[in-house]
DNA sequence: ACCGGTTTTTGTCCAGGACAAAGCACCTCT
DNA sequence: AGAGGTGCTTTGTCCTGGACAAAAACCGGT
């Protein structure tokens, strides 16, 4: 009951891990290797991490998921660090990336400002409708506030207030449209080592209107269930999310683990930031690369069974 | 494309402890002390599980989740480990502990039957009122779907169907309520460990119709940030979920810890199947054990505060 | 029957080594 | 000059086998 600031907070190698996302053998091994992080021991030599390491590993952190290696960035100090961290903003100067609602709404992202938050939002919805509003609203804010936390100007809980707003709205909005029944059936989840839901629910909002019917089962199903829903379930398409944070070389390699799994009949795709083109493709496997390629898929895939959906083209000629 | 059934599949040890929700190091040494598993050898040298081993693991999960230890059931045959599994349903023999209503919302969580889950949790919903619906439909429903997937009578598919389809019932339902900005100000979220957000919304839906202000932050949010959010945010109060599957022993440490990061002067409440009430109570932290206590806690809370409410007591005697 | 102390069980952490996959620079061939 | 291969460096993950503290189980005494 002292003075709870000034003596520095002490956290152990798994809490570290769980809050800058490292796992406890990085840690281990950085220290080994560049010298840093520089834990203290308890009083059974075990790796006992200080408050101001800790935020120095977050801002190495952010430094890694925004392109660099960790030979440039562990050791350094935290001034040459947060150095490092502002030059990111300016690198697209100009006209700002997101519109100027966007900024507005991100300015609304404090908490005590949630409840105009969630009423722009809404407004947003209604006058755009549910399908710009998921690409024209909630897609470059997912994007600005991305950037945000990247540079620490946004905290980790006006992030997830963030979360749970656009989340509120989304299910709400989907929630209206009536479930049709019609074809394609799309089974939609994301992996187990996927963080974030909210592209799920973005991709659902898009789907939906066009009549497709989504099963969500929210984030972080394991392979083998996916595979197990499939067989039983009479579904034409898989959908998978994958955000940006999610870990870059995994993904292929288990979309590829998943298409072996299901029957062929079933298509996969698979869209988000965290699937850069960077790999070549895998054969079944449809990457999306932005979110009205959605709507492409759909097209196509009702293009090739004509049969199926209840009202499948608008217009006969185009 | 040979046979992908015949020949069983293996797993890295990183994919079975995703898998079962084991530790690396718990997989390694259980095989060093109980002679299971028994991984295979890739041609590094690295461990790797046949599909089969994995699905036992997952079997003697389930059992140490019901309370078994290690020595009795690691090294246990499949049939043996099924044999213990069964003898868990009798137990609650008479009449079953959930209502009929519960029972026939269970045996709609079956994959193709989603549309009609959501038709009869939203009836039941407009039937009940919100509160009601929490506590008589929501709570129960829980405990259900939890035992069920203990005895394993549940995929996880619809384990995680089921939450997504309350989810969109209760969020929708929250947002209905008008935002009164009365007090308390309730800061509500769980701490990092946490899985399962359901029992946030849960609480969310009790305390909102009764006109508090309650801010939800989602799960996972680190002690510093919760405090640091608190420092800048009015709230008279901080709000708490434990699942059951919340590590018991922490989550009581974490509390006092958190207890001396936040001022006095603002309230925690923390609830949920998490915290049987084994150890002492911490001062400060009010203990919610069932969904209940959180109205009596508003209750008392405004009672001390008469000045606050709009709408304090309904009636003046009782 | 309950309670305090002792023993067993069990998960986590440690050190330090090894290696493959990814990134990167350089070089060659068309 | 660009496409593509080759070799070096970086980096995260996995390995072994040991140690130990917290929790659970046990046990004997009142």
């Amino acid at each position: 009951m002292n003075s709870p600031t000034s003596q520095e907070r002490l956290f152990s190698i798994a809490a570290v891990a769980r809050d800058t996302g490292l796992s406890m053998d990085t840690l281990r091994v950085w220290e080994r290797r560049y010298g840093f992080p520089t834990p203290e021991r308890d009083v059974h030599g075990e790796r006992v991490y200080p408050a101001g390491q800790v935020d120095r590993l977050r801002l190495i952190r952010r430094l890694l998921d925004s392109g660099r290696r960790p030979s440039q960035v562990v050791g350094l100090g935290p001034d040459a660090l947060a150095a490092l961290l502002e030059p990111e903003a300016p690198r697209s100067q100009g006209p700002s990336p997101a519109g100027r609602a966007t900024e507005e709404l991100v300015a609304l992202l404090r908490l005590h400002r949630s409840a105009e938050l969630a009423t722009a939002l809404n407004q947003a919805l209604l006058k755009q409708g549910l399908q710009r509003f998921v690409v024209d609203a909630v897609a470059p804010l997912n994007q600005e506030v991305g950037e945000a936390w990247l540079r620490g100007d946004i905290q980790v809980t006006e992030e997830h207030l963030y979360t749970e707003q656009v989340q509120n709205v989304l299910r709400r909005a989907i929630g209206m449209q009536a479930a049709s029944g019609s074809r394609p059936h799309i089974l939609l989840t994301t992996l187990p080592e996927e963080q974030h839901g909210l592209g799920l629910l973005m991709v659902e909002a898009t789907l939906v209107p066009e009549g497709a019917s989504c099963l969500s089962l929210g984030p972080r199903m394991p392979l083998a269930d996916i595979a197990r829903a499939v067989e039983g379930g009479d579904f034409d398409v898989v959908g998978l999310s994958f955000s940006l944070a999610y870990p870059a070389r995994q993904a292929m390699e288990h979309l590829a683990e998943l298409r072996a799994l299901l029957p062929p009949t079933v298509e996969i795709w698979a869209g988000g930031g965290g699937l850069r083109a960077r790999s070549r493709a895998i054969p079944g496997v449809r990457i999306i690369t932005e979110l009205g390629g959605a709507l492409e898929a759909l097209r196509e895939w009702r293009q090739a069974r004509p049969d199926s959906g209840p009202r499948t083209a608008h217009l006969p000629g185009a």
